[in-house]
RNA sequence: GCGGGUAUGGCGGAAUAGGUAGACGCAACGGACUUAAAAUCCGUCGGCAGCGAUGCCGUGCCGGUUCGAGUCCGGCUACCCGCACCA
């Protein structure tokens, strides 16, 4: 008699089955063939687990048991990004040291991974608080500094009034704290920058040789923000100076009646004296210097500034002066913080332009510059633009670029959005920046056989006010020796954000316990890269971007075999609250993994998330969705009374069974595993109908299933099949010839409406075909003219009468 | 504003290259089993009309191409997610 489906009994017992038996261990035999498969590591929250966690756990665990099945050496690895702002805080309330947060809180995250019975190969976890590990976050550091990658600046810096912490653009949100929500300022800070803005082009040019979908190209793309135009020189009327600014339509340019320059502009204090209304523009830049980025943007409805009366400049192409403004819509951060105005073409100029009343000249034909800015450059012929008159926007921009550079007022020039990356914070959990102040020498990089540079234990984790990290209150750790000149010299207090740790941690896993370098250039050389990265599109522009340049780094200076990490990069949707909502506290939609695994089993949990929906859009919880995929698994659970003594295929089966296999192992692949799932309850469904499943088909089930729901078809496999485990099975195969159904249902139509349908074999003569259906539509086709005859080969016949 | 995405039954969602719209699941309804309920198994299940074989309508909206359009083309609308004065 056969035993009910136990999931609770079930599950931990082969979880501990595939521990010692260490199944998912990636071996070190470099001769295979290999797949790395590779999931974000999670950032391990007081909360635990989430709901949304197990979606692309269990995506690429399908991939992965799929590929080992297949023969492959395969590294799926799980790790901890463990520095981080939370965990902090957790500590500073309740004056618990951050590293036994971690501690527990990863512990809480293992057990929780383990009872979904991932694959993972827990010998290669990873921690980025591990001084082992950020040994060389440090290292690579290091070597940005050594390659003048690294460098301090005092610069104006987002600064999280409630974390007290400075962030980095891509960490505020409408003007908020990504985190807390607190307000952001802008305010002075001395800063650890990386240069990222060198690899701008390497980034955007190698998003050609990898394989992510669409939408975290483009954003990558869009991120970055490329642009080719001109620096194009105005002589400044009565001195010898110029004002050199930007301009993606240097072809406008006899266009532009005035120039603007960001309130910051050092152009404004050099020409002081000049400026007769300075009081007034002065008024301005103070005004706007308050404003945080997003409060300009915010009223940037209503365009706002002042002429620096006194200064004209000349209009290189016209000859002619026109007058200076200065306004807070040219930001200073970008190009050179001056534009030139082209208001018939450009609709902040064109706004600028109505609202003080500046000349507006149309220079490219095709649009009213009186009622809107014509900005189309597909069409419309260059006017009032001298020897440009009568070009196309392309043809002009190439011989007004000649032209400027022939005679000296200008150049090509390509300019990026994408800012330098902030690395300081101002905390006590990340890593420490190996660097000393020296009087005399200056910022000077620890010697590498001193790391790592461990974390010092601190009294408070409490940030301080004036913006120092609680470690400059560790004045024996602060006050060191320079490793130059033996002298005394200062720590640096900053330490490395969040972002450093997962920069990199990809590569840590091909070889984790390397104490000699970040990974062996063997297991380098083998492992990477990536075949297969997923992950949120929250991640795009942030940790995809950071990681693809500390990787692109890494590969110039030789330490990483290959330009770029991740082959083939994809992202999966949220999970949603039962109301299709956000799941979050304050709603209180949260699901707990935990409940689920408990009522209804793991396996239940893995094949619901499979089948929720397509992977990559967000899908809402049902609880009521949950139950029908407990039901399928019993479903198949009772297929054992329906077993039969037949090893092979039943004939009635046999395409049924290839048709499976081919749509299962197709679906996997294209992480459609919601319509896999359907196929396997569909032929689940055709053996009840049947009241009879073969071994043989039987057999093939659970190899099917299992990587979706590997305890309980191991269960099945141990009870009916002897002790192998199918985990190691071969992945089933199919034979294309054998998944043709030999007679087909075919529609027959009528003027391409539906007539009715027929039963006929697979290959037969058109000529027959034609004439069977003639025949089953022959009373409607009475008194009617027969025009037209289509077939399409088991599909349909279509009539076209008259 | 710019970029990306989505729109299909009561609900989640299927539909390789235009070729039987609604696979699979949920809910609902009917039946079997049961003293009863749950569970399970079997069946029905887009709308309108009809006792019925059947007919007409139907994939956000308007139009087009085609023997045939959820799918292609032109023009919209709504919602979601990024970015947001980047010259």
């Amino acid at each position: 008699m056969m035993t009910a489906y136990e999931p609770k009994k079930i599950e931990p017992k082969w979880q501990q089955i595939w521990n010692d038996e260490k199944a998912f261990a990636a071996t070190d035999d470099f001769t295979k063939p290999k797949y790395y498969a590779l999931v974000e590591f999670p950032y391990p929250s007081g909360q635990g687990l989430h709901v949304g966690h197990p979606r692309p756990y269990t995506a690429l665990d399908i991939v992965a048991r799929k590929r080992r099945m297949e023969g492959y050496n395969v590294l799926y690895p799980m790790g901890w990004d463990a520095f981080g702002l939370p965990t902090e805080n957790y500590a500073i309330k309740n004056h618990i040291h951050p590293r036994i947060v971690t501690e527990r809180n990863v512990a809480r995250f293992k057990q929780q991974l383990h009872s979904l019975g991932y694959s993972f190969d827990w010998d290669r976890e990873i921690n980025t608080t591990d001084p082992e590990y950020y040994h060389w976050t440090q290292w690579i550091f290091l070597k940005l500094f050594k390659a003048g990658l690294a460098y301090k600046t005092e610069m104006p810096i987002n600064w999280c009034t409630s974390c007290k912490v400075g962030l980095a653009n891509e960490e505020v949100v409408g003007g908020r704290c990504e985190r807390c929500g607190g307000e952001v300022i802008r305010r002075m800070q001395t800063q650890w920058m990386l240069k990222i803005t060198a690899y701008a082009d390497k980034l955007i040019d190698g998003l050609d040789s990898v394989d992510y979908i669409e939408r975290v190209k483009v954003s990558q793309k869009n991120w970055i923000g490329r642009s080719t135009g001109a620096e194009v020189d105005f002589a400044v009327e009565n001195t010898d100076d110029k004002l050199r600014i930007y301009t993606t339509r240097p072809d406008t340019i006899f266009g532009a009646t005035y120039m603007v320059v960001s309130p910051e502009h050092p152009f404004i204090d050099k020409y002081a004296d000049r400026i007769e209304n300075l009081a007034e523009v002065n008024a301005y830049r103070e005004a706007a210097a308050k404003k945080s980025d997003f409060e300009r943007a915010e009223l940037a409805k209503e365009k706002t500034g002042v002429e620096l009366k006194g200064l004209r400049a000349v209009n290189p192409a016209t000859g002619r002066t026109i007058p200076v403004w200065t306004s807070d819509y040219v930001l200073m951060s970008y190009g050179t913080g001056a534009i030139m105005a082209v208001p018939a073409h450009d609709e902040r100029d064109w706004e600028f332009a109505k609202k003080f009343e500046l000349p507006i000249v149309e220079v490219v034909a095709g649009g009213n510059v009186e009622e809107a800015a014509y900005t189309d450059t597909g069409s419309g012929k260059m006017v009032n633009s001298g020897f440009l008159n009568g070009l196309e926007v392309a043809d002009a921009k190439k011989a007004i670029t000649a032209w400027l550079e022939e005679n000296g007022l200008g150049h090509a020039k390509t300019n990026y959005k994408l800012r330098d990356w902030v690395f300081s914070r101002q905390r006590y959990w990340g890593e420490p920046i190996p660097i000393v102040k020296c009087e005399k020498c200056g910022y000077v990089p620890l010697p590498e056989e001193e790391l790592p540079l461990l974390l010092p234990d601190v009294e408070s984790y409490m940030p301080t006010d004036n913006g120092e990290s609680p470690l400059a209150a560790m004045t024996d750790w602060v006050n060191t020796t320079c490793p130059c000149c033996g002298g005394p010299a200062k720590r640096e207090t900053d330490t490395m954000p969040q972002w450093a740790g997962s920069s990199w941690y990809f590569l840590r896993y091909t070889d984790p316990h390397n104490k000699n370098a970040l990974a062996s250039p063997e297991a380098l050389k083998y492992w990477m890269p990536v075949d297969w990265y997923n992950g949120g599109m929250e991640h795009t522009t942030l940790h995809m971007l950071y990681s693809r340049f500390w990787h692109r780094f890494l590969y110039d200076q030789g330490v990483v075999p290959c330009p770029e990490p991740y082959q083939k990069r994809t992202s999966h949707g949220m999970i949603l609250g039962e109301n299709g909502e956000k799941m979050s506290k304050s709603r209180g939609n949260v699901v707990n993994p935990d409940d689920i695994v408990r009522e209804f089993g793991a396996d239940t949990l893995r094949t619901y998330e499979m089948f929720i929906g397509a992977f990559e859009l967000a899908a809402a919880w049902s609880t009521e969705g949950v139950k029908g995929c407990r039901k399928f698994l019993e479903r198949v659970w009772k297929l054992q009374d329906m077993l039969t003594a037949e090893e092979g295929y039943s004939r009635e089966m046999e395409t049924r069974m290839h048709q499976t296999i081919k749509k299962v192992s197709n679906d996997f692949e294209a992480l459609k595993f919601n319509t896999a799932i359907a196929a396997m309850m569909s032929l689940v469904n055709d053996f009840y109908r049947a009241g009879k499943v073969t071994r043989g088909e039987f057999r093939t089930l659970l190899i099917l299933l299992n990587p979706v729901a590997p305890h309980m078809t191991e269960e099945l496999w141990s009870l009916h099949f002897g002790e192998g485990r199918v985990y190691r099975q071969a992945w089933p195969k199919y034979d294309e010839a054998k998944t043709v159904e030999q007679t087909v249902e075919i529609a027959l139509q009528m003027n391409g409406k539906m007539r009715g349908t027929m039963m006929i074999a697979k290959d037969a003569p058109k000529e027959e075909v034609l004439a069977a259906a003639k025949e089953a539509l022959a009373a409607r086709l009475e008194g009617m003219t027969l025009v037209k005859e289509i077939y399409i080969p088991g599909r349909i016949v279509n009539l076209v009468v008259r």
